[in-house]
DNA sequence: ATTCCTGTTGCAAACGTTTGCAGGATGATT
DNA sequence: AATCATCCTGCAAACGTTTGCAACAGGAAT
């Protein structure tokens, strides 16, 4: 008697037909003691539960996947642009995807992670929805793929995407009002009597794209002139000099071309302050600069960055909720977040 | 004719089994040729390519990974211990979790992400590795379950684990010696004029525990005083606190106890740069300090911060390299990466 | 004794791929 | 014409779960 219980215990119990064997029953009364539905006597239910913990058994979810078509699993898929190296270590994306992992988490689904570089693969998107790996889809940045996000919307409900919102787009975004955004830097950097503005950034990603044209609204509407694009890439390594040339361009000896700098992220705001330190440029008295996102580190730069606040974990939660809510069949509208301009000592 | 192959092309093809239909051959074909295997006929092959272009169709993952028991895809697993909010936001495993992510798309392999908090769910490793939805599990940081980590790999090759090394651990992991890590930062502030040492940063975790004790190591055979700990937390909003009050505490109107300041990260050591300055005092004059990691925070601090660097980029190469060759059947050492001193302005 | 619940279980067919094996062509060699 | 090797393809059995349906036991109601 002792001798076989031991015989057992030592028998791998990888299904649920081993461990249906042990317990005396039938594969299908196991798979539904497990799955804790009604239907099974208490008594036996118990006895199958004690035997699965002992043996430290785990339904294999693939099969289970496989048989009851979903997995609980959602994809997180970062298309990466134009500015490969950047994006990935952007503490932005960064942040939310921690976010996102907690969310995610907290509602019983698994996170899968995937970087594409959409121009090396244009099936990107469906590839992943098509794996059958997935229940869902959040789509971390809209890239330069606005277009293609959008022709798979119209024919695959379960896709939220994080980016900006744009009159009369079919697919389903969460994301900060990034013109508003940038109306309250400019405005901010008006205030603070700035009259020549410039935008610090690549203005091609949509969300981009839109902060540069909030500040556009502003400057025009205050008969000043247009804000000047100075553009660079994200990535600090390439930055740093890109904006040193910029700034070596714009404050000559005969003159000061700019007096408010609106920076696309708090990263490329803080490169800038350094660089304009290092041109013997005082800030906020010479040059007015204001940054994007309220990282962390916008706190900790010399003078701390004033800068336009999005709230990641509202836009997590927004993200998480809404592709529930359309995994459970309901059609749902964008959320857009407001931003928040938080006041420090650049501007 | 046209109206047919209409009615063909609006046909849904989901399944191999339809694909195969349309192009009138068996299931079995299809796969094959999908495959790459060579045993099809080219002119077959090109046919079936073709329609599964035409239709979008993509072989459903779930099913194939259950027929040949293996998934192609790489657990990744955060332990949170105590300090929970902190390591999500964490820049150095994020970083590392980057590039994690573009080595094992570089090999093939989806990432899935999953956050734990061992103390909610003992079993956490144990889940994921059975859950039949991973070939192999990268664990990022020990946390403070070492010794669950040890059992675990005595019963499961397919596991490498970022961390500090232990003499004659079971675990294969990569990481940086942190130990001699501790040493390079301890003898840098010494060099500087430094006597009186003190280790900021919670002492719990071994990468931390390893550093304090290099750190311990250098002053012990100096002769000087034994390493004075400061403990906090890691997140950037209760650190600041914590550290401001230590300060305090050591720089009184009697005296300094402290004159070199060894950070546990350079999280922490911009922090702590933050608060000697609004405590009035001169970084490295009155005080020396170093981080820990070389994040690009480090290049940005004012004045820039001396550390010790990690090599993230080698670490993720070493730990999926090590994984796919256990997964190959290998029996792998662990690999213990060279710090390097990066000095800057701050000791 | 018969009928009819109610609660619990077993049976077997899915889910969509992959793959060992056998078999059918085709052409080359005897 | 017979034999054989070479390619290619089809068949059917897996992979491990879930779940509709049928069956069975036991008890209550007729």
């Amino acid at each position: 008697m002792a001798a076989s219980e031991e015989q057992e215990a030592r028998i791998q119990v990888r299904t649920i037909t081993d461990l249906a064997r042990l317990a005396g029953v039938s594969p299908g009364t196991v798979s539904r003691a497990l799955a804790g539905k009604s239907l099974v006597n208490t008594k036996t239910r118990e006895k199958i539960e004690a035997l699965a913990r002992e043996h430290g058994f785990r339904p294999n979810q693939m099969a289970s996947g496989l048989r009851r078509q979903k997995t609980g699993v959602i994809g997180v898929v970062i298309p990466l642009g134009h500015d490969i190296r950047q994006q990935i270590s952007d503490s932005f994306f960064m942040t939310l995807l921690g976010f996102l992992a907690d969310e995610l988490t907290t509602h019983g689904y698994d996170l899968m992670l995937r970087r594409v570089v959409p121009d090396d693969d244009a099936d990107w998107l469906d590839r992943f929805i098509g794996s059958g790996m997935i229940d869902g889809v959040i789509v971390i940045g809209q890239s330069d793929q606005f277009d293609r996000i959008e022709e798979v919307a119209d024919g695959y409900r379960s896709m939220v995407v994080w980016g900006n919102h744009q009159e009369g787009q079919r697919h389903c975004v969460v994301g900060t009002d990034n013109r508003l955004g940038g109306r309250l830097a400019a405005e901010r950097l008006i205030a603070g009597g700035a009259r020549k503005l410039a935008f610090l950034g690549d203005t091609g990603p949509m969300e981009f794209a839109a902060r540069f044209a909030g500040a556009q609204d502003v400057a025009a509407r205050m008969g000043l002139p247009s804000v000047l694009p100075l553009v660079t890439h994200l990535s600090p390594d390439r930055a740093s000099e890109e904006i040193a040339k910029h700034l070596a361009a714009h404050f000559t000896a005969q003159g000061r071309d700019i007096d408010g700098i609106f920076a696309a992220t708090d990263t490329l705001a803080a490169l800038c302050l350094t660089e304009l330190r290092a041109q013997g440029l005082a800030v906020p008295d010479d040059v007015k600069l204001i940054g994007f996102d309220d990282l962390p580190i916008a706190r900790q730069t010399i003078p701390p960055l004033t800068t336009v606040r999005q709230d990641i974990a509202a836009g997590a939660r927004g993200l998480v909720d809404l592709l529930l809510r359309r995994l459970g069949g309901e059609t749902t509208e964008s959320l857009v977040l407001p931003p928040e301009l938080v006041v420090r000592e650049t501007a």
